[in-house]
RNA sequence: GGGGAAUUAGCUCAGUUGGUUAGAGCAUCAGCAUGACACGCUGGGGGUCGCUGGUUCGAGUCCAGUAUUUCCCACCA
């Protein structure tokens, strides 16, 4: 017998199993055609990033259902991967570099690329590793970087596709644009923040009204050299007739038309609008209806340029806000100012207000919206928790073309090359294609990289080598695709998830116009989506590293345990809700894993025993000798079929949450609470049968735990094993399984029901002693006095079991009414022996009870005898209230009994 | 402005299609070193289910309204 520590130490086992599990090739991709396949996708986090509290959840979740499917004689993979991270590593590249004293300004594209190459290589990946000590079980041979070779290809097919179905155009249009990064961005990337900001009013002479002028409100004075038109509603009565006419703008002066647009709201500031079409895009909407300039007076950082005047030149658009505001006030033209809060859209990355920005710039306008929303709507693709369909439809309702060209290195090089010396905005002169014209040397290739979504949309298939033939053969696109699940934040489901399913709808099959339902069926990237919850901290805020207030989950893996951790997090996620996290819960964790350690050490004492990895369920199922099964017994084998049911249930609905919880409660309550303790003797004694019953339990929880927990369980299950080797693909038996299996052990259904029954005459008693404040040393005796012939067989045939679970020395029987300290239990009134009685309090506690029940007793008989319920209520449930009424009023009389002979 | 989600014990949450006296864990209180586990065992206390109406024999559960919190989406300068 090999000695296991009294405690569970994750130390000892997680390298061991980690590197066992590598070396075995245990995660490998083998394609088994006799078996359903299975396949887990990977969100590639940020090659830039580290492993944070989020990833904890969500890898946790991905390795339970690859693991799962394994256990239910699946053939699964997990595909791993990273993502090259646009802008987030050229921000950290460009930082090195600058520290290292080169001049971003002149350094090379190549170079730079060298260097960012350089620095992916040495710091990328690191995630991928780290997770490893979670105890992932992806795939790491095959896994996919968005920049690898064979990947980019896809990238790009994927544009020279799109722009040959025409989907893709080139045009100059308001963007959003980032002053810090220089980059445009797509509508995703901008989060609106409320600002506390001013709103100024300024007054514009009117040219043929000499001595008049027109009010206009703006948030942005800086941009009034910009302006090319002042717009009024046409229906405003204030304004009309000054429709037509003109104002002198007050800086750079000019005459500028006074217009009427439908844009304008009557009711906002004055009613009059400053038209700047190029930093604004309504304005720019209602220029290009008027056929209006457009007059540019910022440069890509914000400060201000030519344009502007010389007085402002380089100026920062905040600063020269302030000081036009104070120019307009000496000029008078400003008459007042106001506190205003207004939202202003942030670039995500570089955290600044965005600047609209005319640009010329590539767009997408989405292929097969119609098909991705029926796609989900259908069905076909189901979202867990199923609220984020709507979030999802609505968004492909109101679904605008996409900015995918970014003005940055780092990424994929759009694949269109221009003529030399051409004009870059006649389509005449371009080149589409993926490896470039023949001719290179007389083009030139547009500088612009992809958005980095529009590299990761095609995930789903891209991480198969698409649109590579032979190399999805090799990686057995056919026998995975479409993948099962996908488990991700919601916070991304614009960005990636509704992105992946469009592009799939378009690529997975010949170009169509539109799908069939079949053909959408046949399509989608993956079944079913899990989105998890955001982790957050005591307080509800996001965990992030400029909050400080995110746990390093490294030192939380050394403090609990890796299974520790995946336990405690799933235990602490609700499913489809946000999750507040909470130290408290990994400790719970850990405690289970110690718990499932020691009734693995306690089922085994002292007894021989042949180790899980050599012996099946029928095996041990043998070794039962049917007429030394107990009721407990009985019992037990009964609930953990049903507990299985339930247990399959909940997994297969995604309620991971629910699943934990029904197994830690069979585990702890049913099996270490009573089963145990009620078969301790026995199964000290030597008992075979008893054995065989705890190995039963034993091995099913270590087969339906290890998605869960994979090393604690992997090293229980190879307890006594030399060779040792994991588990994961170990059938596990269903609910089904196993009732077909105890079929000839003829188990009692009853069991469950008696049970239960001693179960809470045990509990009563047990209150009983606790409350009578007896000396614990003291001797004590418990007289019962059983309800009915029934209750006194099962409690004289449980009576040693009795005795030892309730920890007292005698239990007799008696058919008299005493005057003792005393509870009613289902199965007879229980006594307790005490040297001298309070009359007084035992008095005072039966008369409490009796007034309890006479109030349960009196609804029971306004219910009863109300002949609306009588006649509408089904029947079951006025059997169930007539027998309570007889129960609560029997149980009234015998206390009653008691109380007189007092 | 539109939409989603949440509101049940001090805290975190369960509560399936309406049905008998609303559950769990943590925390708390009391007792226990009982031959796996003090990361443990036993027992107790603690809730008019956000609020107001309605439907129903019966509502935490269904409907309407309302409040609070929170997250998306949206071109009022």
């Amino acid at each position: 017998m090999e000695e296991l520590s009294k405690v569970f130490i994750p130390d000892h086992v997680e390298k061991k199993w980690t590197s066992k599990w590598l070396d075995d090739c245990c995660f490998d991709r083998i394609v088994d055609n006799s078996k359903e396949s299975f396949c887990v996708l990977m969100p590639p986090p940020n090659v830039t990033g580290v492993l944070h509290m989020g990833h904890l959840l969500n890898q946790t979740l991905q390795d339970a259902f690859a693991r799962i499917a394994r256990h239910c004689n699946k053939c699964a993979t997990w595909i791993p991967g990273t993502d090259h991270a646009g802008i987030s590593l050229q921000v950290k590249v460009e930082k090195e570099l600058i520290k290292n004293g080169i001049n971003l300004k002149t350094i090379e594209r190549e170079k730079f690329l060298e260097h960012a190459g350089a620095w992916r290589d040495k710091h990328g990946g690191v995630i991928l590793s780290q997770l490893k000590s979670l105890g992932v079980s992806c795939d790491f041979k095959n896994q996919v970087h968005t920049l690898d070779g064979g990947y980019s290809r896809g990238v790009l097919t994927a544009f020279v596709e799109l722009y040959k179905r025409g989907y893709i155009y080139r045009g100059k249009r308001i963007v959003n644009w980032c002053p810090k990064t220089l980059t445009a961005l797509s509508d995703e990337e901008v989060t609106m923040k409320p600002q506390k900001s001013k709103l100024y009013y300024v007054q514009y002479d009117i040219v043929e009204r000499p001595g008049r002028s027109i009010e206009i409100s703006t948030t942005r004075p800086e941009t009034i050299m910009g302006d090319v038109a002042v717009a009024v509603n046409p229906e405003d009565e204030r304004y009309k007739n000054l429709i037509g006419l003109h104002c002198k703008r007050p800086l750079n002066v000019m005459e500028i038309p006074i217009i009427a647009d439908n844009a304008v709201d009557k009711n906002f500031g004055t009613g009059a609008l400053k038209i700047t079409p190029a930093h604004d895009s309504v304005d720019f909407a209602v220029g290009q209806r008027h056929n209006l300039p457009i007059i540019d007076i910022l440069n890509p950082d914000g400060t201000l340029n030519a344009r502007a005047g010389d007085e402002f030149i380089g100026l920062d658009r905040f600063t020269a806000r302030e000081k036009i505001a104070e120019k307009l006030q000496a000029m008078g033209a400003l008459s007042k100012v106001e506190e205003y809060e207004n939202n202003i859209g942030f670039s995500e990355r570089g955290n600044v207000p965005i600047e609209p920005r005319l640009s010329e710039q590539w767009f997408l306008k989405y292929p097969k919206v119609d098909e991705s929303k029926r796609a989900v709507s259908e069905g076909f693709i189901k979202f867990y928790p199923k609220h984020w369909e709507k979030t999802y439809l609505h968004w492909l309702d109101n679904i605008r073309d996409w900015c995918i060209s970014r003005q940055l290195w780092w990424g994929h090089r759009i694949p269109v090359w221009y003529k030399k010396n051409s004009d870059r905005s006649d389509s005449n002169n371009w080149h589409v294609s993926v490896d470039g014209p023949s001719d290179i040397e007389n083009w030139e290739r547009d500088e612009d990289v992809l958005d980095t979504w529009a590299s990761s949309w095609i995930w789903p298939f891209g991480v198969f080598g698409w649109p590579d033939q032979e190399k999805m053969n090799e990686k057995s696109f056919q026998y995975f695709y479409p993948t099962n699940v996908l488990v991700t934040g919601p916070d991304i489901i614009f960005f990636w998830v509704a992105r992946m399913i469009i592009a799939s709808m378009e690529f997975m099959g010949p170009e169509k116009k539109s799908l069939s339902d079949k053909e959408i069926k046949e399509r989608i990237p993956f079944e079913n989506v899990y989105f998890t919850g955001i982790i957050r901290d005591k307080l509800g805020r996001k965990m992030s590293k400029s909050l400080g207030n995110s746990p390093e989950p490294l030192d939380l893996i050394a403090k609990y345990g890796a299974d520790g951790l995946r336990f405690g997090i799933l235990l602490s996620a609700p499913s489809g809700q946000d999750l507040i996290f909470n130290e408290e819960n990994l400790k719970l964790g850990r405690n289970f894993c110690n718990k499932l350690w020691n009734a693995f050490r306690f089922s085994r004492i002292n007894r021989s025993y042949t180790p899980y990895t050599k012996i099946s369920l029928a095996d041990i199922i043998a070794k039962i000798s049917t007429a030394d099964l107990d009721i407990d017994d009985h019992a037990i084998l009964l609930n953990l079929i049903k507990f299985c049911s339930t247990f399959e249930g909940q997994v297969k609905n995604f309620e991971i949450n629910a699943a934990i919880n029904s197994i830690s409660s069979f585990f702890w309550n049913e099996y270490c609470d009573w089963y145990v303790e009620a078969s301790k003797s026995r199964l000290k004694d030597g008992n075979k049968t008893v054995a065989a019953v705890h190995d039963i339990i034993m091995r099913q929880l270590l087969l339906l735990l290890n998605p869960f927990i994979p090393f604690i369980t992997d090293e229980l299950w190879n307890v006594g094993e030399r060779n040792q080797r994991s588990m994961q693909n170990v059938y596990c038996e269903t609910s089904k399984d196993l009732r077909a299996a105890f079929d000839c052990l003829n188990l009692d259904k009853t069991s469950i029901g008696v049970v239960l029954q001693l179960k809470e005459f045990l509990n009563l008693s047990r209150r009983l002693i606790s409350q009578s404040q007896v000396e614990l040393k003291e001797r004590m005796l418990l007289h019962i006095c059983p309800k009915t012939e029934i209750a006194e067989e099962i409690l004289r045939n449980y009576i040693s079991k009795l005795q030892r679970l309730i920890g007292i020395e005698k239990i007799d029987f008696t058919d008299e009414i005493l005057q003792l300290p005393s509870i009613q239990t289902p199965l007879g009134i229980v006594y307790l022996q005490v040297a001298k009685v309070n009359s007084v309090e035992e008095k005072k506690k039966l008369a409490w009870e009796i007034e309890r029940l006479s109030k349960l007793i009196r609804l029971n008989e306004i219910q009863l005898s109300s002949r609306e319920f009588l006649t509408r209520a089904p029947a079951h449930i006025i059997e169930g209230t007539k027998k309570m009424l007889s129960e609560n009023t029997s149980r009234r009389e015998e206390l009653r009994k008691i109380l007189s002979t007092m």
